[in-house]
Order: structure tokens, then sequence, then C-alpha cells
DNA sequence: TATGAATGAGGTTTCATTCAT
DNA sequence: CATGAATGAAACCTCATTCAT
């Protein structure tokens, strides 16, 4: 009797057979899509899954066709945006002119924090609430961390940066800096203006590293 | 999964009859202390309040004699740890010594999260959820920013730090990295020294600043 | 998320907190007598909880404040009429008149088998359907067997039966012989007659142990 | 739990238009068979269509083809295998020696039943289940009684036989008896070596209807 | 015929909240 | 005030069956 329950929510089993039609793909597309758009409205917790089956009007029991739960389809959902959410900037801290890489990286994680507010916020909830996701989010950061306190190293090798500072624990805080200042204003409304926000950062980030800015202003 | 949706209770109307009796009030306080415990084995949201009665020894009616909801119990476990909780430390940005202020606000706030790591993280859930705590989290840390902006243009004005330097967002920023430096390493995990963690942000605070070392105290 | 699903159906864990309160005994007892009419009545499989709940005039969450599953409270129903169904009859094989008491003993097992036929019939069902039932059930005609092995021992010793037949297997077959003759009848719905069916078994089983009828008829 | 309740389709009307291309015969032997081992590994309750569908390798749709519902390929799968399963061994209680022949059918039965004891074991179960299926297995068996009854008549004719034995009801006991002493044997898994079970039924067969060993053959 | 996705009724289970004692 | 049982609205999830391709 009783059917064991499948293992569940997991970040770390992306496999379960695609759709074999087209039909579908599309039904599944339309899935994620309705879930998407009731997370950023209702949040994780208080979306249902009838919300979303309704919203992509399928009937209820469709959703089991391609997820298990709605960590499941939650996943989908960040699989699907990933491009557009992730950090798609910290290309070249250790160019010619570090201030400016500086800057543009800054620049750059604000935009995408900001265009994608609802769905940051909705990333912090879960986090908070599945230790997978929370996982997820953690080994995310570690990686952005890791390449800038590499950046870090190459200019204290080279004599642009304070080589009194632990590159690691810098770079982490200097990282959670701007996440957090995101978070501040995007998620919990603060009100900054992008612009100064983006310059006055960039500013610590360049103080704090004590970088020598080359000859040129 | 489940879960109702969670009613808003409001943490801005703490008012109401307290216990009358001696018993009534051990009887308040065994339910607070049992929240909290289940709160930081559990988390906020996977607390029945059954769970908490049952640890508090009383029956589940009992419960409504002094809270009408979870979060309302939630706010009086908060208000019950106010003191050993809430940044004990701010005391002196302005003193003689900056350098030495600064690096005393951040131990103290560091040792503080540290001792209570369960408890933020749980702060860090429920903003999540929760509106009101969300304004309730944001209204101390903007209390905490403003001060810190105090003090930054204070020092600015006494020409100890960088004049450049819009001290509101500064503030917001250096304190948001500190909070944030607190999270991933005690709630995240992340492992680092403490004393060194301390070290790293205070001179990454300073190098920010660039306060100038007075002559030496 | 997602509390733990608790052990399920355990006839072998028997513990449960019993109610406290008189009324929670009244409304435990209608809901144990409230399933034993739905089972009789549609059998274990198509009895849903809300049937039972319904029948007993109670809510339906109600039913989870004394019993965890349908099997468990059908074990409940299998305690409360133990008395009444369990072959309370075997007293005696081994007195004077071994015929007679044999006779007797049959007679009692299909009189009782008649009495509670449904109920028969149900426990068949569940027994088919759940192991632990299966297991059960097996335990109880494994000690009858085994008294009527004892008996059959002692006669032979006794030079009262057929020595040369193995009382343990010759007990199994013909208690067995009984049981599926009493299953036949009122189960099935065969239509023997009862004193003539109880009358061939007796003269089988007196037949097939060779029973010398001492001096008397 | 839940499973839906069995609806009512009849064993007794077994027509429907055979697969007209070799195909369909293939598709629907691949079904059959694919039912027979998921019925013996999950029971019949636990056997979802899906199931069967998919260790047959065809799509869900394509079980309609050939079925109508979960009783219908259950009745097919017994339907093939009946002749290895039913009683092939009755052939001759009445030859010229009648012990022989009872210890020869005895075994038989035995043989057969434990060579199929999974398919025994989940009939036991379906006819608990499904009316339709009881009555099936009951005319079957009392066929099997009909013809122990004639020859237990006619070993009583020829002065063989206890004559004061009901014979129709002698028949049912004793054909029951063998029957239950094999299901307790295979399906319970009693653990009785095959041998002596069968070496005893035959005894207590012989000993009930009291045979005279004619002078030897 | 074969396919595989879509459907939705039906049942279970949880737990905050109320209420009689 | 304390008790602990009763309530019932939500939600979830399954799977036989249908249907468009």
């Amino acid at each position: 009797m009783a059917r064991q329950a499948s293992a569940r929510k997991t970040p770390a089993t992306p496999e379960r057979t695609p759709p074999r039609t087209a039909r579908g793909a599309r039904t599944r597309a339309r899935l994620v899509q309705a879930a998407r758009t009731v997370f950023e409205r209702d949040g994780f917790l208080d979306a249902r899954l009838a919300d979303i089956t309704d919203e992509a009007g399928t009937a209820a029991g469709s959703f089991y066709t391609y997820f298990d739960s709605k960590e499941e389809i939650f996943q989908a959902v960040l699989e699907e945006i990933e491009e557009e959410m992730l950090h798609p900037h910290v290309r070249a801290l250790n160019e010619g002119d570090p201030v400016g890489a500086i800057a543009a990286s800054n620049r750059a994680y604000l935009e995408s924090y900001q265009a994608n507010a609802k769905l940051m916020r909705l990333l912090e909830q879960v986090a908070t609430i599945d230790d997978d996701f929370r996982e997820l989010r953690k080994r995310r950061s570690d990686a952005f961390m890791r390449r800038n306190a590499r950046a870090i190293q190459e200019m204290q090798a080279a004599g642009l940066a304070d080589p009194t500072l632990n590159p690691l624990l810098a770079a982490g805080a200097l990282s959670g800096m701007v996440a957090r200042a995101a978070y501040t204003n995007w998620v919990l409304g603060e009100g900054w203006d992008a612009d100064e926000l983006a310059d006055t950062l960039t500013q610590i980030w360049v103080n704090a590293l004590k970088i020598e800015r080359p000859a040129k202003s």
C-alpha cells in the first residue's frame, strides 16, 4: 500500500524527462511563465499550485506532469532566467583601468538587480525558507567572491592595491556590500538614487583597496 | 507544505492587557521562552502553535489567552531579547579616536550577531515573510545607519574623513557590509575567523572613509 | 519545510495517548463504532475517512485526533471486539471426552464465525491487502494451531489418536479446514446447514485422528 | 491510500473484438505479460495502469485499445494461464487405487499451487476485492468439490468409504483443507515441508473417509 | 493503431482557532 | 485562567480515462 514518496525538491537533480511533444513543451513553458507571474505577485509561500495552474490555463493535475513540487517549478523559473539574472558583468576587474572596471562591475550588478528586483526579493525569501536554495545561492556568491578575490590579489601583486588586506575577506565584504545595498534599495525600497549609489559604492571600493589611480584622472 | 497564508498581525499594536495574576505572568513567560526555543529549532514557518504550547507545557487553548497569532508571540520573543540583541555598541564613533571607535563598533556588532546567530537567521526569515517585520527591521537599521551617517559627517566636518563621500549612502553601504558579512559568516556558515573578519571590516571602513589617523592618541 | 511523515499503520505500535477527557473517550468510541459500521457496510477499501466521520457525526479533522490512518482505526475496531471474535472456545480438547471436546470446539468456532461473518469477511480482505494485518492474523492462527497440536500430541501419548500423524501438520490442516469451511459457508455464502456442517467437520476430525471412542457411545 | 473504488467490470463479458492485426496481437500480448509481472510484483491494488503500460513499453492510451479496466486485463492474465494454474490433476479419484488417487490428486494440487504461489496470492486478493472474481473463484472450487463429492459417493457405494459421511460436505471440507494448507504454506509462508504436508493431507483424507485399503493393488 | 499529454473528480491531511468544561 | 477536544477551511496529490495528433 502507500506508494513511497519520491525524493523531493532537489535543485541538485534537475533531470526529469523533458516533454516529448511540442504541445508538452508549450504547456510546460506556460506553467513556468505562470509560476513566475504568481511567485512575483504573491511570493513563494503564498503561491498555491492552483494559482499557477489557473494562471497557466491548465488543469490542476497537469502540474504534476512536469514538476513534483513548488520548489521544483521555482527551480525551473530560476533556470529560465539564469542569464538575465546572474551577474553577467564581472568580466574584467583587472584590465588596464581598475577603477573603471570596478565601476562597470558595480553598475552592471546594480542594473541587473534593479531590473529583476521582484525576482531577487523572491530568491531572498526562498533562500530563507529552503536549505537547498540557500546552498544554491551561497555557491553562486562564493564563486563571485572568489573571482573578485583573485582580481584583488592581482592588483595587490601589481602594487595597485593595499597589500595589507586579506584579499578573500575583502572580496567577501565588498561584494556583500554591493549586494546588500542593492537589496536595501530595491527590495526594501530605500529610495536612493541609482547613479549616486553606484558612484558611492565604487568610491568606497576604490578607497577601501587604496587603489592608486594610474597617472590619468 | 500548505501553511496558512500569514495573517498580517501588526507589531505596531503590541498593547494587550498584560497578565493580571502571577500565575498568568508565569504562563506567558513560559510560552515566550518555548516560542524562542521552537522558533530557533524549527524556524518561524515550520513552528506550529501546538509545538510551542507543547514545549511550554500548556494547553493549546492557553496560547490565545496571551497572544493572537504566531506573529504576535514572535514579536514578544524579540522584545524579550531586545537588549542582548540590538546593537548595544555604537556608543562612540565620535570620540577622540575614530579608528578605535569604528573597530569597537564593528567588533561589538559581530560579537552580538554571533551570539544570537540563530535568532538573526530567524529574523531574516520572518522579515522575508511578513511585511510588518520587514518594516520593523528596516526602521532599526535605518536608525543605525543615520547614527553612522552623523558620525561620518562629523568626521568630514572635522577634516578627518573623505569629504567627497555622500555620508548617508556611505553609512548605508558600510553598515550593510558589516551586517551582510555577519550574516554570511554565521548564518550561511562561511567559516571566516572572527578576529580577522573584524579587522578586515574595520580596515575597509577606515580606508573607505580615508580616515586620517590623528597624530596618534 | 515539509513535516516528516510519521510512521504509519502499525498494528505493532498500539500506543497512542488515550483521550484525556470523558468527552474525548466518547468521541473516540463513536469513531470506532462508526468505523465498524462503515467497514462492514462498504468494506475496508471503499470506506472513506469522510464516511466514518460523517457516520460518527464529527468533523473530518477530528479523526486525526485519535488515529493516523484507516489502518489504525481498523486496528482499534479489532481490539474492541477481540473477545467476542477470537476463538474463545478451545478450552479443553483434552478432557475426558475428546470427541465431545472437539465437537464443542468446532461448534463454538462456527458459531462465533457466523455471528461475526461480516467482520470475518473484512478481516479476510484486510489481511489480503495489508502485510501487517496478514502477519497479525497469522500469529493468531499459529497460536490456535499450536494449542491444537499439543492436544493431539497428548491424545497420541494417551493412545487415543493415530500416532503416525505429524501432530503439528495435522493440527494445521484440520484447523484450517474448519476455518475454511466457515469462510466458504458464511462469507462466500455456500448455504450449508450449520448443524450438519459442524457434525461433518467433527466427524472428519475424529476420523482423521482415528480417535478411539472410549467405551461409551 | 486512495485508490479509486473498484469499478465492477464483469468477467462474464470477456468478448471484445480481438486485435485485427499482427501488431495489435503483439501489443496486447505484451500488455498481458506486463500486467502479470506488475500484478505479481505489486499486487492488484497497488498496480497502476501506468505501471503496466510502462512495463509493456506502450503508451498509456494504448491500454484502452484492448482493455476497459484493470479487472479486464486481470481476467486476461488469468485466462492466459488457465491451464498451468487450474487443478490439472483430479484425473482419477475413482481408479482401482483410491488411496493412490487421492495422494496423486493432493500432490498435484500442491505442486501447482506452489508453482503459481504469487498468482494464487493475487487471486486471493482480487477475490476479496471484486465480487465478480469472488464468484469466479467460487464457481471453480464448486466444480472441484462436486467432482470430489462424486468420487466419495462412488467409494461409499463401493463400500470403500465411511457411508455415514455427507459426501458433499465432506468433499467441501477436505478440498478446502487442502486449499487452505497450500495457502498457509506458500502465501503466508508457513514453511512446512512440501512432501510431509502432502503425506499428512493424504493421510487425513484417507482416515477421514475411513478408506479401506483394498487387499492391496 | 499508437502516442503521450490533459483532465479533474475524489480523497487525504494539516493546523489555526474556537469553545464547552 | 487553564484545559484539551472539536472544528472545518484549505491545500495537496493521484491516477483512471479521454483525446488530439
